[in-house]
DNA sequence: CTCCAACTTGAAGCGAACTTGAGGTCACCC
DNA sequence: GGGTGACCTCAAGTTCGCTTCAAGTTGGAG
């Protein structure tokens, strides 16, 4: 069975648009017919709802695609290959989700300190600590960013 | 003391000519010197780490300023301020570390499993089951989208 | 065989979040 | 008081992730 891009669009709730974008920058594959309509198979699916999964916590397609260029698109993908895949990207999320909870933790600490405004409340004052360690502050932005910069 | 667009730059890891962004769009103020140079107060500067730690999180820069335009620029924020800013964030937080923790899992799952692949893995097969339920493989997107679509 | 919705391409447009550049001014150190 | 590096404005440019449009083609139902 393969799917028409109007199919794939409705099973996936991309736009038929986003989906030729993501086949423009290589992120899924199409066989087309004699009449030159694309066909996907049905593991694209698959790929594009993780892609949407990706793109939700923050990935940018390019990250993407590096790491799903690593996952075979002739082929299922082997344990071996979702092993490899999965093992870079736990770290990310995990990185993720730690930011998330300090933002979270930080914004909590607020309620009961009214910090973004007492000086003496240095886990939420983090400015005029990280100026002792030299620009940049860091400690908000801990390892690699998002976009832009 | 007062910072100079430099010190403020140096300080939060802000580009200069992005503070004037954020400026023009109201995210911070500044007062002038007599020569129109910008100074700016030090709670701009906590204020400015905020902005990058919610930007982390999928937050635009429209929501945030919103967000922070419920506390006073001029005053210092009371528990108040911060009770309202933190109870209307803290669930979008807590939906985003769902989300983040959610596809870590079904990564987690498919080193075991092999899947994206195979067709018993209904957890990791999520758009043949969603096509039950209608077009859209709602599953993956649960609440608000961040960014464009 | 005809019809029409669904497809095709390529180019242009869009919003977000900035950056870059040109041309000019300011402020602090010697 | 002179020099120079940091600052100013405004407009235009950039990247990402698409969408929209125009003009044409395809394929399945009747």
């Amino acid at each position: 069975m393969v799917l028409t891009i109007g199919e794939l669009s409705a099973r996936s709730g991309v736009a038929p648009s986003a989906l030729r974008y993501y086949e423009s920058i290589g992120l899924i594959e199409s066989v087309r017919t004699t009449g030159n309509q694309r066909r996907y198979a049905q593991p694209t699916l698959r790929r594009v709802a993780f892609v949407r999964a990706a793109q939700q916590v923050g990935l940018s397609l390019d990250e993407i695609t590096d790491a799903l260029r690593t996952l075979p698109q002739g082929r299922t993908p082997t344990k071996a290959d979702w092993s490899r895949l999965s093992s870079s990207w736990r770290q990310r999320l995990e990185d993720q989700i730690e930011r998330i909870e300090r933002l979270r933790d930080r914004l909590d600490g607020c309620i009961g300190c009214g910090c973004l405004s007492l000086k003496t409340c240095t886990l939420n004052n983090p400015g005029d600590e990280a100026a002792l360690r030299g620009p940049g502050a860091a400690f908000l932005e801990p390892t690699g960013r998002r976009r832009g910069r």
